[in-house]
DNA sequence: AGATCAAATATCCTATAGGATTTTTGGAAG
DNA sequence: CTTCCAAAAATCCTATAGGATATTTGATCT
């Protein structure tokens, strides 16, 4: 993730990642984004599942810090739509997505992954295509999620589009979350799918890639749909 | 902007707004958010310029808060892309969009806006359309960026998708603070161009009010363009 | 004059404390 | 048994203080 005024909606990357021989002098980088990746990882597995209290106090306590990096942190997390505050009442992680919400979800991704998916065809470096992976050897659901994150996150920046790529960043993690609450989603379905997305972009055909990944999101819009009774 | 987990990048709403006959009772809602919008505002009227050192303790003294909640309100700014921090250094407005950051901009919007304008043209509600305004009656270049500001949200949000809605205001925010950069800008072309995108939603017409959109980004870039060099 | 380095200042980061508000608990009345 | 209300507990919100770091200033040397 380059430096970019527009990246709106800083996940604070991790600091130990794509730092292959990096020669800069070691940054403590604080306590405040410690504490924001940690309450971040409690929220996508579910160790803070969807409409949980999150008192500043307990985690001050649990994390043997004190309230002020926990405030800025939650702060941040707030902003990224991951948790809602109520005046004098304190945090909650946010709920759950309903039927209208996953409905507006995925027509925003419809709109814009395919269209992705075609540029990263057009102009994706070759190292990131390499890395490529369709998730088949995954082991576990939780290692799937994770794959499949990388994949469309891979996707996403290929296309060489920052917000592109920021704003399917943080729609993805609603994504992951809802998922994480139905553990029954077919995998085998999504890791073909997968499959001829990478070939289109290996071959370079933009619009074998745009039509795979829209057919893709679609099925995988079937798949989560029928979680919801509403 | 209604209640929404996915309505990621709160930017927490004018309470005095678009409450007409709330029975709430009054919530102070906390120094934090009066904070941001202070703050906020200085931005995007280049009260703080891009690339200006912010010091908390200057704005604690100049505003007559502690530091605590002026953090918090620039650990949700950061997270929003219109600060940035650096570890025992401070805060500071974002750089200007550069070249590069306009063209992915500007790729966005045309990615997202016309389909935008055709489903707003297609279910709109009669009170919000009413309410579009081409800005032809803006006093001034200030007064006309705010009304483009509405209108362009108006549209969005007709498109009666949180996600679209959102995206586009954040981005619209850079394209407000990079216009009052360069004051010259054509406002009459833009508003002939309103206009016809005016006419084509209320005549409920998807297509026409798509291509009219379509035309409209690509000209607006165009005269945006040309004020940087590189 | 320009560059270099050290001291002084300004600022940031985290911790702690006190007042204000919400939530919960417990008991009494219907 | 349920409902309602008051007191207690927990929690939040803001302010202040002290240690740590970056930035600036100013003097010295080449």
């Amino acid at each position: 993730m380059a430096k970019s005024a527009l990246s709106v909606g800083k996940l604070p990357s991790n600091p130990a990642s794509a730092q292959p021989a990096d020669r800069t002098i070691t940054r403590p980088s604080g306590l405040v984004e410690e504490v924001y990746r940690r309450i971040r990882a409690d929220i996508l597995s579910l160790r803070l599942p969807p409409e949980t209290r999150v008192s500043v106090d307990s985690l001050a306590r649990e994390l043997g810090v004190s309230q002020t990096p926990i405030r800025e942190a939650l702060s941040m997390l707030e902003a990224n739509g991951l948790v809602s505050k109520r005046h004098f009442a304190g945090y909650m992680t946010s709920a759950r997505m309903d039927r209208a919400q996953l409905d507006e979800l995925f027509e925003f991704r419809l709109l814009v992954e395919p269209y992705a998916a075609r540029k990263a065809a057009q102009g994706m470096g070759e190292s990131d295509m390499a890395a490529l992976t369709s998730g088949e050897e995954a082991s576990s659901h939780d290692a799937f999620a994770d794959m499949d994150t990388a994949f469309h996150r891979l996707i996403a920046q290929g296309a060489g589009n920052h917000l592109i790529a920021d704003s399917l960043a943080r729609l993805h993690i609603h994504v992951h979350i809802f998922r994480s609450c139905f553990r029954r989603e077919i995998t085998e379905e999504a890791v073909h799918e997968h499959d001829t997305i990478i070939a289109a972009i290996r071959a370079r055909n933009g619009a074998k890639a745009e039509a795979a990944m829209r057919g893709h999101i679609e099925r995988s819009y079937g798949r989560l749909r029928d979680f919801i009774k509403e």
